[in-house]
DNA sequence: ATGACAATCAGAGATTGA
């Protein structure tokens, strides 16, 4: 089973792209994040034409994440629990039926600049949730992913200039020691199980020719439970597709599993 | 040191992103 997870900045931008993409790349189960759109606006059409279940949880203008699946979506959760005043749409789970059942958990986790301020604290405040939920996902004892844009440069090899983003929230300890508390309670970073390479990215920024230098950084992620990672066959990042027309900034990342 | 670029909503320019 393919899953794949693509932070499309927009999906109205991203109308012709994305299906291009998925014709190509053929995913059973794709993650969107920053759909940027309520949910009565999404193109559905787009995808149950090309034989995706979907579903979506939306808002206006910002956020916003979904579950497009070739496979039936059982279960499906809006909302990371623990944030009942969290106006946000940065959150959706489901499980995927499919030769074995997989609980599936798209994220898109706030960025956190300027830090320090409000919205850093928003989201180390969000990180413990994340914790919180990462906990029972390992208590059950079954293959689940969370997966999506984590906003968080685990490590300097992750990015290509690390000092520049030493003071941003992307990359600052505190992020980077959030992401690993959640690493450390037994969650495997897919990429990192297959490769300790270097330059392998996931966005570059639109600005100063960043894809053209390849000035990007990593923090597109999958993190499986320990019953996932015995599935994981391989995880790969679909670079190229970032040089083709009206790009998002991010490109997508995939696991094949065993399952 | 700053801005550069893109998307959204709205219908200009502020806001957000990373």
């Amino acid at each position: 089973m393919k899953i794949a997870t693509f932070n499309i900045n927009g999906i109205k931008a991203r109308a012709e792209a994305l299906p291009a993409w998925l014709d190509e790349a053929e995913p059973d189960v794709v993650l969107l994040q920053e759909i940027k759109s309520i949910d009565q606006n999404f193109p559905r059409e787009l995808f149950e034409d090309r034989g995706y279940n979907v579903e979506t949880h939306g808002q206006k203008s910002f956020n916003g994440v979904a579950i497009l699946s070739k496979l039936p979506l059982e279960d499906v959760t809006r909302g990371l629990p623990g944030g009942d005043d969290d106006e946000q749409a940065r959150w959706i789970e489901a499980t995927v039926v499919g030769k074995t059942a997989i609980r599936v958990c798209g994220l898109y986790l706030p960025n956190g600049n300027p830090a320090p301020g409000p919205k850093y604290d928003y989201k180390l405040t969000w990180m413990e949730r994340l914790r919180s939920r990462a906990k029972e996902l390992l208590s059950q004892e079954e293959p689940a992913i969370m997966a999506g844009d984590y906003n968080v440069i685990p490590q300097d090899i992750d990015a290509a200039r690390p000092d520049v983003w030493r003071t941003d929230a992307l990359a600052l300890p505190q992020s980077r020691a959030a992401f690993r508390q959640i690493l450390n309670l037994g969650f495997t970073d897919a990429l990192r199980a297959r490769t300790q390479a270097p330059d392998i990215y996931s966005f570059w920024d639109y600005q100063a020719g960043a894809w053209q230098k390849n000035d990007g950084i990593r923090i597109d992620h999958f993190l499986l439970t320990p019953q996932c990672a015995d599935l994981l066959l391989d995880c790969q990042i679909d670079k190229h597709i970032r040089g083709h027309d009206k790009p998002s900034d991010h490109v997508p990342v995939w696991v094949e599993l065993d399952a």
